[in-house]
RNA sequence: GGGCGGUUAGCUCAGCUGGUUAGAGCGCCUGCCUUACAAGCAGGAGGUCGCAGGUUCGAGUCCUGCACUGCCCACCA
């Protein structure tokens, strides 16, 4: 074995290597399983994961390696235990995000995209996509994300896009797909009609201005308010309500406009409330989604007075060209001037902008394309009821289903260049719409030939919504699709839950429910049985949003943003992944803190270090010893499979057995629930807790043929030394896969029985192994060191100094167990020589005792009485509250009647300690010569 | 306006279905370069679990109210 290993662990280099080994080996690839008869490898449980595709031109961020991070340590810990594990790695073209990327580039050039024209622009983002795109693809590589990069995919690829034509022309078919002139939210800077999702409200102070409008003949005025009143140079009605009787004699009459001398009808509509401000309200059926409904119960003219940059236009009258908020300065001067300003008050609005740019979304009429979402939203709602498909943490759950039953249509037209185009043409001369998977020659009406596709891309999540069908090859009946759909899993952050989660819910029933499977292609796939199943993933694990260290968002306009290759940098993969999965406990958001990746570099280091242990000691006693091929990938239990098997003969062999297994049970259960951070955190106690503070302290005289050692022993705990570090490793690896890969490799010198530990079998937990009579005497020989470390202290030896100690143990058994060890304990604490004693030692001073022993350190104390005897005091008076607390419990009938017997049980046994305790401590204290105040 | 979280040691966080003495990492204090590891080892200090009630034999854990804090959803002028 090779020991001469740096004596600091440094993870740059070699993760890199693994990283690119992993790759040139596609040690991750999972070709499409052959047909013919169901052979022992396709027979296999498979688990298919989709990786949420980033943005093709973004950077890693934190939220990102956290994700992936997840992700990756399931599907390694699938794939060890012998699932068929295909994970599809992917970008996504981001359609506004992107075109403004790019659009920001040529602005630096002084040019904007219609300089360009349409053709030429797009050539320029794909020009960028090659450029920029994919390098979110390399960082992922140096995470370690064990994806299947055969399988890459695009959503603009070709058989992608063809899907989403496909996909569209069906909805459209089937009257789930329409075509409107509605009010939607307009973003006037990325000049596109955006969906209510990319709209985010925020509470701004604003103001609400009340207006006098002189109603025709009378001498009265009606008053209405509006936060927005520019857009009054829109109405074409008031509203009151039939019920509100202070506008009963209004009823029927006009109202003339002020500023555009128009008149407008006064009508009766429930969009006005009596209880708010005046109880009239202005309609503005091209500005207001509400009036726009009121206007078309009304059969209301619709004036829109503005353009696609929210300037007003020439319906403005004399405001015609001014920016929104400039008209809205000259209308309300004007207004004033006039004398029909009434009031203005404070009043706080939320203020919807556009999630991309943060420009204020203006409500603006105009024809788009929309899906009929309720039929969708039915089957997408059924699917989480009913329980196929499951979302975790189950909070998640009743969101989903409120969002489901409160949905509204999704507009899915952008009047954006990059993107896929909607499959529809127009018609020059007759303005007929035709859909259709391919271009049409002539009109369908007209006959005309002068036909234009509509020059609409859809949204984004359109085609990312349907990522689950089409990159397992929908529309065609593919073996991949019988094979990998549904897929398992979904791990994604709560922000996207609607956007992409709800979406391929919805897409996902829809287009696969009756896509039966060719029964040619399922036989022929040797997955024949499969249920039909038309969810896309089986479960969905939401996890939590990464923040800074101050519990802030990280955006880079706060220039907060931690960057996870800097930190990769400075402490290594591994460690950085360990720091996450170690935070992230389901549900709360994480707080970034560096100082834990400081912590789990320190835990890299230490297997580091353990593993150069492990390394010298094997040379020096039995070079020739490795692993051998055995069970390695067989799923055998663990500590037994891939290496001499671990024959516990010594307590502390017996001990560590027990203790892997139970560890082992416990990450196993742990991940099964998507519990990582206890995963992390049982693996990171067990190694370095328990395996390297006491067993391999208490190996090492095996090792160095001490203590009557011979060769047999040394080779016999060589040999479980390294089947044991072989297990842990691969319990590890899913975490921390790179230091993991390389040591398990240098105990194969290079030649390992697989390709990677990556392939290894995952340890399993045999319950046949739990050994607590081990855990027990352990314990106590624990318990015993600690004791006569903690008195050495105390006591203030030297560090150097050997001291004898006397115990006298409470049973003979214990006696004769630490007999049995008392090498470790001389050794471990730094002892000359044990006596037994057969009488209670705990009235000494420098002694202490515990249910199962008194142990005595003899020493000519040089202590400082007083500040021993304020110890001892602190010590009783603590002991004396529980001890109060006990007896009261123990005094209550209720208690004893109604608690479990096994906790009145051990509320008794603790009373006896307790007051043993007291009395012990007590004559310690007089010993002395203090007297208790207390 | 609805809904959902959080509040535990100086800092960052664990604590699953209520049960004997509430834990970890970092930081802090004391002492050690003990031939795997000073990125280490040994020992230690530090918490009335946000506040107030309630349920229970028993509450950090369950219920109610309050306070502070964060987030999501929402077409009311």
């Amino acid at each position: 074995m090779p020991h001469e290993l740096p004596k600091a662990y440094e993870p740059g280099a070699i993760e890199t290597r693994w990283a690119d080994y992993w790759i040139k080996e596609k040690l991750f690839s999972v070709p499409t399983p052959p047909p013919g008869p169901p052979s022992e490898k396709t027979t296999r449980p498979v688990f298919t994961l989709l990786l949420p595709p980033p943005n093709v031109t973004g950077r890693l961020h934190m939220g990102h390696m956290l994700n992936q991070t997840q992700m990756d340590i399931i599907v390694r810990w699938h794939r060890m235990r012998g699932f068929t594990t295909l994970w599809l790695p992917g970008t996504d073209h981001a359609g506004i995000a992107t075109q403004m990327m790019v659009e920001r580039d040529l602005a630096k050039e002084g040019k904007k995209r219609r300089d360009l024209g349409r053709e030429k622009f797009i050539a320029r983002v794909w020009e960028w996509k090659k450029l920029y795109g994919g390098a979110i693809l390399d960082q992922m590589k140096r995470l370690g994300a064990s994806v299947d990069w055969d399988r890459e995919y695009f959503t603009m690829d070709e058989n992608l896009s063809h899907a989403v034509r496909e996909v569209f022309v069906r909805l459209y078919e089937e009257g789930l797909i329409y075509r409107g002139k509605y009010i939607v939210n307009w973003c006037p800077r990325c000049e596109t009609a955006i969906s209510d999702l990319e709209v985010k409200h925020e509470d701004v102070a604003g103001k609400l201005w009340e207006i006098r409008y002189p109603v025709i003949g009378t001498k009265e005025f009606i008053t209405v308010a509006t936060t927005r009143p520019e857009t009054m140079l829109g109405d074409t009605a008031i509203a009151v309500n039939a019920r509100d009787e202070r506008y009963t004699h209004l009823h029927g009459k006009k109202a003339l406009l002020p500023l555009m001398q128009r008149e407008i009808p006064i009508i009766t509509d429930e969009l006005a409330q009596p209880e708010f401000g005046t109880g009239a309200v202005k309609v503005t059926p091209a500005h207001d989604p509400n009036d726009f409904q009121a206007g078309l119960r009304h059969d209301l003219p619709q004036i829109d007075v503005m353009d696609e940059h929210a300037h007003m236009n020439a319906n403005a009258g004399r405001y015609a060209g001014l920016d929104r908020y400039e008209a809205r300065k000259r209308v309300l001067a004007d207004l004033q001037a006039q004398g029909f300003l009434a009031g203005e008050k404070d009043y706080t609005i939320a203020l919807g902008k556009c999630d991309r740019c943060g420009t204020v979304v203006e409500p603006r009429l105009s024809e788009q394309w929309f899906i009929k979402i309720k039929p969708l939203a039915e089957r997408a709602k059924e699917a989480v009821e009913s329980g196929e498909i499951t979302i975790v943490p189950d909070n998640y759950r009743t969101i989903y289903l409120n969002w489901m039953n409160n949905i509204y249509d999704w507009c899915i037209s952008r009047q954006l260049w990059w993107g896929h185009r909607i499959p529809a043409w127009t018609c020059a001369k007759c303005k007929n719409v035709m859909v259709a998977r391919e271009a049409p020659l002539t009109c369908g009406k007209c006959a005309s030939t002068e036909l234009e596709q509509v020059s609409d891309v859809l949204d984004t999540w359109f085609s990312s919504g349907l990522l689950p069908v089409t990159t397992l090859g929908w529309p065609e009946k593919t073996r991949d699709q019988a094979v990998f759909y549904p897929t398992t899993l979904l791990i994604t952050a709560y922000e996207i839950l609607f956007f992409w989660v709800a979406r391929m819910i919805m897409f996902g029933c829809h287009f696969m429910q009756g896509h039966e499977q060719d029964p040619a292609i399922k036989q022929a796939s040797g997955w024949g049985d499969k249920k039909d199943d038309s969810v896309p993933f089986r479960q969905v694990y939401i996890h939590a949003l990464v923040r800074d260290a101050e519990r802030q968002k990280m955006s880079k306009t706060k220039g907060n943003v931690v960057d996870p290759l800097d930190v990769i940098e400075r402490f290594g993969t591994d460690a950085t992944r360990f720091t996450l999965a170690a935070m992230a406990a389901p549900g709360t958001d994480i707080a970034f803190n560096e100082s834990r990746t400081d912590g789990y570099r320190a835990f890299a280091n230490k297997i580091w270090n353990a593993a150069r242990f492990m390394f010298m000691n094997v040379d020096r006693v039995e070079p020739g010893l490795r692993p051998t091929p055995a069970d390695v990938g067989a799923g055998a239990s663990p500590v037994q499979s891939g290496i001499p098997v671990f024959r516990p003969d010594t307590l502390e062999d017996r001990w560590i057995l027990s203790r892997f297994n139970r560890v082992t049970a416990d990450v196993n259960d742990a991940l099964e629930a998507y519990r990582f951070h206890e995963a992390a955190n049982r693996i990171y106690d067990f190694f370095w807790g328990e395996f390297c503070d006491w067993y391999l302290e208490l190996i090492k005289p095996s090792l160095n043929f001490e203590e009557g050692a011979d060769k047999t022993a040394a080779c016999a705990a060589c040999a479980n030394l390294v089947s044991l570090f072989d297990s842990a490793l691969r319990l590890l690896h899913p975490i921390m896969p790179f230091i993991t890969e390389e040591i398990w490799q240098a105990m194969y010198e290079g030649k390992p029985p697989l390709k990677s530990i990556a392939l290894a079998a995952y340890p399993r937990a045999d319950e046949k192994q739990f050994d607590l009579a081990a855990e027990t005497e352990m314990a106590i020989l624990q318990d015993l060191i600690v004791s006569v470390r903690n008195l050495r202290a105390e006591l203030k030896v030297e560090p150097k100094v050997k001291v004898p100690i006397e115990v006298f143990a409470h049973e003979s058994e214990i006696r004769a167990m630490i007999e049995h060890n008392q090498g470790a304990v001389e050794r471990l604490a730094n002892v000359e020589k044990i006596t037994f004693v057969e009488t209670s030692l705990a009235n000494r001073a420098g002694a202490r005792s515990t249910a199962r022993f008194d142990v005595h350190v003899v020493y000519e104390r040089k202590i400082d009485v007083a500040a021993e005897c304020e110890r001892l005091k602190k010590e009783l008076e603590k002991i004396e509250k529980e001890l109060a607390n006990n007896q009261k419990q123990l005094g209550n009938e209720q208690f004893l009647a109604k608690a479990p017997a096994s906790v009145v049980e051990g509320m008794k046994r603790r009373a006896v300690e307790l007051k043993s305790l007291q009395e012990k401590t007590l004559g310690q204290l007089k010993g002395l010569g203090g007297s208790r105040t207390t």
